[in-house]
DNA sequence: GTTTTCCGGAGAAGCGCTTCGACGGCGTGG
DNA sequence: CCACGCCGTCGAAGCGCTTCTCCGGAAAAC
């Protein structure tokens, strides 16, 4: 591997010298830059990262912690994967992935000088990793709206919102008894903050249009789903709309449906709110924009790795899509 | 951050002592080595991951090339991911991630020495990126099969071995007619050489079991499962069995079969080889077993990076679970 | 008792890069 | 015409670690 003085000799010049005309830190007359240019691609020479890294204290590198349990949706961590990725090679970093969920990962890969700033996904209400990362110092960026961000900023889909935008769209239609089909109970019970805010939004935006309501969670397996309607119409006789927040349970609930030969949307509407269908269950709905959460996530750490400040929540949206799985009420 | 220097200075020894007592590269006192260890442990002290690069030319860290078209399985995708961290981490590495297929990604970390080796996913009959990695020198393991591995060890699925196991449980069942649903039209053109060899297995497990056979393509899509039906029975008069090789076309194959009244496994067997099936779709069949893939390729680039030598192939192989998709024909 | 061996530890030389301070040579203003 | 300032470049000092070489002293060999 060609080094920085080999390029230097090429190109007749100091070593500081090429180091300027690649950094672009001092001013270098068109002349030497030239050779220099000519010398680097002539060589193929690529600066050692960790000559770099040591010499400036920046890695060009963030860290990724994806969490790998099955609540998540695999296609949406994928997407904001691709996001993270995608924007951190626009910006001349890379990425480093994590997937253990302890602690103990955090603090090495940020002790060790690894990496330049982190982006932690799916953070739960009360995640005992926020403190620790507020406490590490490193620029970090929360996917998740903890209940003490600890000063850290927070991306994340605006859950509340969309359940608003969802409920709106039902009064609208002139839907006045809407259910809302809640997360499964395990990603409740995880301390998801998502649910709660989803369903927050829900009844606001309900309470405003007049509608009547009634929540349950529902769990993704086919006895779930009926005992998640059943629930639902003994709070609330001869609901006219559904909003599910649930895409695994989605299949189930669409079977049971069918089975008690109810149709949509004739008989009855269904919003989904979640990750983006599969194949033919596309429904009328919002999902997670999870590629623009990965994108923003990075944009918003690359920000507080040049300049460290303040954190501060940003909740993006989605539109609402029509695919047909929403009409008037009989 | 604590330095090796003031490691020493707490420990009362010089800093090459530290170095040795951490790598376990010459022989330590006792005494001495406890002194350095409760100097670290108090410190908290962890060695500059750069410096280290620099010094030892090792980075701990090696690269995951994984592509994120949509011709590919996200479930099986992540199981992959998941075995290649876990292992990695196990031998005290971490993984950096690579999503673009472009060589220029691998050029870059290889001679930033950013990365120790390369862990390449999806690698087609004739990708350009063989020829590049070999070129580039370091430490590669591919994940799929070349026509030309230009001396780099692989590691795959079985492919043919899976289809012949499927093909003589059909036989052993009785059924003398096997149709193969093959891979979808884009990954065959694709160059994924997988679908090649789990065909071949298939033919000549059916030769040797005197089966008779047709093979198809198929879309992803209703009227693809629907043609490939048709095709294969033009070919193949009342086949009484399916091999599946095609997860993603697999529920509209099973609601093309529904829909003309065929009953699994009464009137029609069906074995699936390929991604793990989800939800209630889980068939008799084989599973590519991703985890493991990934596991092994990070094996076997780790013994490469302590002693490089040739390559040479790898094929797992997966049990074929009985889950009642199969029965004797009628 | 002397010489050899061996073991544990110290010292120092880099690894390849960034960046600070210094220094000529030029143009400008007084 | 001289002093001053600015621009472009160089030299050198590290960044924190690994590893080679060397060295003193204790144990082993003779």
């Amino acid at each position: 591997m060609a080094t920085i003085a080999d390029v230097a000799q090429v190109a007749g010049v100091s070593a500081s010298t090429v180091s300027y005309v690649l950094s672009g830190k001092r001013a270098i007359s068109a002349a030497t830059r030239a050779r220099v240019e000519e010398a680097v691609s002539r060589l193929g020479y690529r600066p050692h990262a960790g000559a770099r890294a040591l010499a400036s204290s920046r890695t060009g590198v963030i860290a990724l912690v994806v969490p790998l349990h099955d609540a998540v949706d695999v296609g949406v961590v994928m997407q904001f994967v691709r996001g993270v990725v995608t924007t951190a090679r626009a910006h001349e970093h890379d990425v480093l992935l994590l997937t253990q969920e302890e602690t103990a990962g955090l603090e090495r890969v940020t002790s060790a000088s690894l990496v330049d700033g982190l982006v932690v996904l799916d953070i739960g209400v009360d995640d005992p990793r926020v403190g620790v990362l507020a406490r590490l110092g490193r620029p970090t960026v929360l996917v998740g709206i903890p209940r003490d961000p600890h000063g850290l900023p927070c991306v994340d889909f605006d859950f509340a919102g969309a359940a608003r935008t969802a409920v709106a769209h039902l009064a609208a239609l002139g839907h006045r008894r809407v259910g809302l089909v809640g997360a499964t109970p395990s990603s409740v019970r995880r301390g998801a903050g998502y649910a709660d805010r989803l369903c927050e939004g829900f009844l606001a935006g309900a309470a405003d249009a007049g509608v009547a309501t009634a929540t349950a969670p529902c769990a993704a397996t086919a006895e779930g789903a009926r005992a998640c309607l059943a629930e639902l119409r003994a709070r609330l006789p001869a609901p006219t709309a559904l909003l599910v927040h649930n895409e695994a349970a989605l299949p189930h609930l669409l079977g049971a449906l069918a089975a008690e030969g109810a149709r949509v949307p004739a008989d009855l509407s269904v919003v989904s709110i979640g990750a983006p269908g599969a194949g033919e269950r596309a429904l009328t709905g919002l999902e997670v924009p999870a590629l623009d959460i990965g994108r923003s996530a990075v944009e918003a750490l690359l920000e507080r790795i040049d300049a460290p400040r303040a954190g501060e929540t940003r909740l993006l949206s989605s539109p609402l899509v029509d695919r047909g799985s929403t009409a008037p009420p009989r």
